[in-house]
DNA sequence: TCTACCATTATTGTCAACAATATGAATAAA
DNA sequence: TTTATTCATATTGTTGACAATAATGGTAGA
């Protein structure tokens, strides 16, 4: 297996390229939510042909980050409160079956990498609190070992190449919270690893779904309030 | 909306169509899993171009029916049993989130839907009990309108247009159990419209779960029994 | 002025040919 | 006999052109 990916991830294709890159246009709001993809435009300005451009659109559909009507064409996918909350709720049952999982079968060198990162997420509160960019992109790491953990290759790639993306696109889209909530939700990672280190399955999945539920509370509630927070083109 | 789609359903692409054709084929193991899809040959077959098959290719790969190595091409995706609890895995928290939230929107034309069924079902098991076609497809249908109830379109997307055709497939490819299990598994599902029905979200879910979780380790019991059941491709 | 219809234009869907890569057989060397 | 290499073949990746459909603007009629 090591070989055929060795041999196999060394070739990048013109449409994995451009698959890759408009993702991230998509994700950090480059190109707004809600526009228009049309296939001429955006071959013109990668340079390439409309066959592995459609290939690429093709792809971002299936990890809902576009909307494709037959004979009208591609869109950014439009945000909404709703599809929010939507994605919360599956995350939270995903993950926390991820953190079940892992409970089984995560191994001691992981449980340290894991400890080491909240113990860099501890300081890092610390040092920056406020627009704390560093506990975000930390949060994600945390939760990105734990999905990998859980050894289910079906449930990794559906959290981390589907939904994934889609948490990030509404997180660089409505305004950020989580900040706010850092010094609890690094008390919640903490009990969640001592959970898997004890291999208390069940215990790992409770304090999992709590955690994410209690991040998704916390984000309504900021979108509640902050009603500027959102973005212009959600419905 | 209506309109809209009203507008846009009318209009069948070829890609669309081979698509559906393909995914049929697949499922019911008019082509065999694990066998490699050579795009000339199946352009050839279906009478189309390769355009528009390298389109339903991309999808089939969306929804894990095929899988594509670059500069290598499609297969139809290898079934084994690691990957078949996987998806029960899958399921059973994500069917556990529909339980939970079509508890809290479900209606009562929706409730008398499922109770009609369960009746239909309970006279199917005493009519033809033994190779019982009709109980997998009514077993299919129950779960299909508790997702839909859910009202979670994300969800909906996930599990009746991806996951489906996997459980299906699998379904086909591993000889079905569950006939010896429907008597067990008519009571689950009433159970589950009761909690339903009296709008406890928490029950609904738990029952949902044990259901699906009950199911996969009947499954597993008769692989693991019946080892000529396993189909060939299997590693 | 407003509405309905029509034609023009632009975009998407499809096709067939070309380029690049992988597969497999045949040959040569060890 | 086995292994490595090379070449021929077939398959995938990509392109540009053509066909079909939808969006747009203008005109005629009410």
């Amino acid at each position: 297996m090591d070989k055929s990916l060795e041999k196999h991830t060394v070739t990048s294709s013109i449409s994995e390229d451009v698959f890759h890159k408009l993702r991230e246009s998509i994700v950090v709001g480059e190109i707004p939510s809600g526009s228009k993809l049309s296939e001429p435009a955006l071959a013109k300005e990668y340079g390439i042909s409309r066959g592995p451009l459609r290939e690429a659109l093709s792809r971002l559909e299936a990890c809902s980050l576009v909307e494709r009507l037959p004979n009208v064409g591609a869109s950014v996918v439009d945000l909404s409160q709703q599809k929010l909350i939507e994605i919360y709720q599956i995350r939270e049952v995903l993950e926390g079956l991820a953190a079940r999982q892992a409970a089984y079968s995560i191994t001691q060198p992981e449980i340290n990498g894991l400890r080491d990162l909240l113990e860099q997420h501890k300081i890092g509160i610390h040092k920056d609190q406020g627009h704390a960019y560093f506990q975000k992109e930390g949060d994600f790491d945390f939760h990105f070992r734990i999905i990998q953990a859980s050894k289910n290759t079906h449930l990794i790639s559906l959290l981390c190449n589907e939904l994934y993306y889609l948490h990030r696109l509404y997180r660089y889209q409505f305004g950020m919270p989580s900040s706010s909530r850092s010094n609890n939700a690094l008390k919640e990672h903490k009990n969640i690893v001592d959970a898997m280190e004890a291999q208390d399955a069940e215990l790992a999945e409770i304090l999992m779904r709590r955690h994410i539920k209690a991040s998704r509370l916390n984000v309504l509630k900021q979108l509640g309030t902050d009603s500027n927070n959102i973005i212009p083109y959600a419905k």
